[in-house]
DNA sequence: CCGTATCCGGTCTGATACTG
DNA sequence: CAGTATCAGACCGGATACGG
C-alpha cells in the first residue's frame, strides 16, 4: 500500500497527519526518553520536567493507539507499567533526532534573529 | 551562544523551541512550498489547500521573525510582495524531508494500528 | 494585491481532587 | 503506583469585514 501520489499541500497527506500526531507539547520528548529503553509510567514522569500525570496519560495512549508505543502492565498491588518503543516507534527516533540536529545547530541564529526583528518594532 | 549543555527534558532546550515553531499548523507547509522558490504571497495561498489569509501572514511573519524567510516588498500599486527561504530557511527543508520521508513510509502502518486499537475499545 | 482587526468556537493544557 | 474525572484558562485557527 502506500503512495497514491500525495499531494503534499492536501491536509490529509501523511506529512500532515504525522505532524498533527508528533506536533504536540509532550509526544517528541517521550519518544525521545524511551529511546533510552523500556521505562515505567513514574520514571517518564521524574524525567520530563514539568509533564503531568494527565497528559503523559494522554500522550502515551495516542502512542500506544497508533502503535508506536507498547504498554505492558504487570498484575501487581501496587500496580507496575511499563512502556517501550515498538519496532515502528524507533524507526521515529531518526528523523527526530535530525530535528533535533538542527534545532541545536540553529537555535543561537534564530534567537538572535527573532530579538533584532523585535528591536525594528 | 549556544551549547550550554541542554537538558532535553528541559522546556527551553533548542528542540522545543523549534518544534514550537514547526509544530503549528501550516509552518511545515509554507517552508517546503518556499522551498520551489521566491514567490509572491498570492502564489502561495493559491498551492496550500486550506490556508486563509490570517493564517498565511501569520506563519509569514513568525518565519520572518526569526530569520528563516526574507520578505521583499516592490512599491508598485497594486503592491508585489515576494518571500523567500533565507540560508538558514533553506538548512531547515532537510530535517523536514526526513520527517517528509518517514511519514511516507509509515502513515500506513500507524492508521492500521490506530484503527484496530478503536475497534478493541 | 496584500494585508489588518475582530469575533468566536474548538482544542490543548494544567491544576486539582479522587481511585483500584 | 498508575491512573481517571472535572474544570477553567490559554491558545489556535477560521470566518468575516475593512484598509493602504
Amino acid at each position: 500500500m502506500a503512495d497514491p501520489q500525495w499531494d503534499p499541500y492536501d491536509r490529509n497527506c501523511p506529512t500532515r497527519r504525522v505532524l498533527d500526531r508528533i506536533g504536540d507539547r509532550w509526544t517528541v520528548l517521550v519518544v525521545g526518553t524511551l529511546d533510552d529503553g523500556p521505562m515505567r509510567f513514574g520514571e517518564i514522569t521524574r524525567r520530563i520536567d514539568g509533564i503531568s500525570q494527565k497528559m503523559l496519560t494522554q500522550t502515551l495512549r495516542g502512542l500506544e493507539r497508533d502503535g508506536l508505543v507498547k504498554r505492558t502492565l504487570y498484575p501487581q498491588v501496587p500496580p507496575r507499567v511499563e512502556y517501550e518503543l515498538t519496532e515502528a516507534g524507533r524507526t521515529l527516533r531518526e528523523p527526530l533526532k535530525a530535528l533535533e540536529d538542527w534545532a541545536t545547530t540553529h537555535i543561537g541564529g534564530v534567537l538572535e534573529a527573532r530579538e533584532q526583528y523585535d528591536q525594528a518594532v
